[in-house]
DNA sequence: GTCTAATACTTGACTGAGTCCAGAATCGAT
DNA sequence: ATCGATTCTGGACTCAGTCAAGTATTAGAC
């Protein structure tokens, strides 16, 4: 595609000391998701094609699947909405989720640590995760009980900004 | 349908008291999903057909849709499955999903109350439900690694069977 | 720089969960 | 028993995600 590459890029790094082999999708997916977190595949694919013009939905869905495996990314699928993506590996941090637009925040996990992760009886389970949403309203749409806006996910916001 | 009833039947009172109309496939609905605690609503349909003879799957999820939104059943999503339902509502209580089979069990809040419905910051929500799932690997999954068995909804076990 | 095997991408068809709609059937109050 | 309101049926549809076959790209060997 192109031979002089503009920069030892990070992401392209990323990818690399992973194991996964780059490619321009698999940049541009990148890119797009640290860009919007909480976004879904088909954000991700629109975003992607304003930048390198086109890519298949299996593209998407494949690359996420990679990140996912190679844990550069994380897999969010709340109830009644279309699996989100986000780059924020690592941190046990959990979500919350506005039941009306479908805003969804980052949040740290609510005592400080790792509380969630111990269950009472696990029932000889071997957990290797706690998954916590919690649901509610946002202000938003809080104020303004009749403009419920419906649930786009370009209406998904980073915790920090 | 049936103008004597056999017993003024407790799902039937149950349905009545919280202002639902009763009707043949409701009250087989009801009990299907005592019988079958995390179940889909496919697994309904085929439980409710067993019974009845006959029902639509919008009734079905007619019928899961009030319900739920009455607060007598609950809904609940993971990922990568058909919404599921169970009657158990009320209590705080969260899940345990086995990654390779499906399995699904219940368990208590970990640490005994309400301790994740709190969190850190709330970012203005008006936050009414905290969602817990822990995901892992079940003890049958864990020691026959070789036989992971599609995950069914027919697995699912109750917390206390 | 060129070649080649392995890997990734594209296209198009398909599945499964869930929704929408219009007409028929049922419920329950009178 | 009748009637209006509610619910159920059946069929078409949407949307997220997967499968499979063929083409293109990557990365390592020459």
């Amino acid at each position: 595609m192109s031979t002089v590459m503009s920069a030892p890029d990070e992401v392209e790094q990323l990818l690399r000391t992973h194991g996964v082999q780059v490619t321009a999708q698999r940049l541009a997916i990148m890119r797009a998701l640290s860009m919007r977190p909480h976004a879904t595949a088909d954000d991700l694919a629109d975003e992607v094609r304003a930048v390198i013009g086109t890519i298949s939905r299996q593209a998407v869905y494949d690359t996420l699947g990679v990140l996912v495996d190679k844990n550069l990314i994380r897999r969010i699928q709340p109830a009644g909405s279309a699996a989100r993506f986000e780059d924020r590996v690592g941190d046990n941090h959990h979500h919350l989720i506005c039941r009306s637009c479908g805003t969804m925040f980052d949040i740290d996990c609510a005592v400080g640590s790792v509380p969630c992760l111990t269950a009472d009886d696990d029932h000889g389970f071997e957990i290797d995760e706690a998954e916590v949403v919690y649901w509610g309203r946002c202000p938003t749409c809080r104020n303004a009980p009749g403009t419920t806006s419906s649930p786009t996910t370009s209406s998904t916001r980073s915790s920090n900004d």
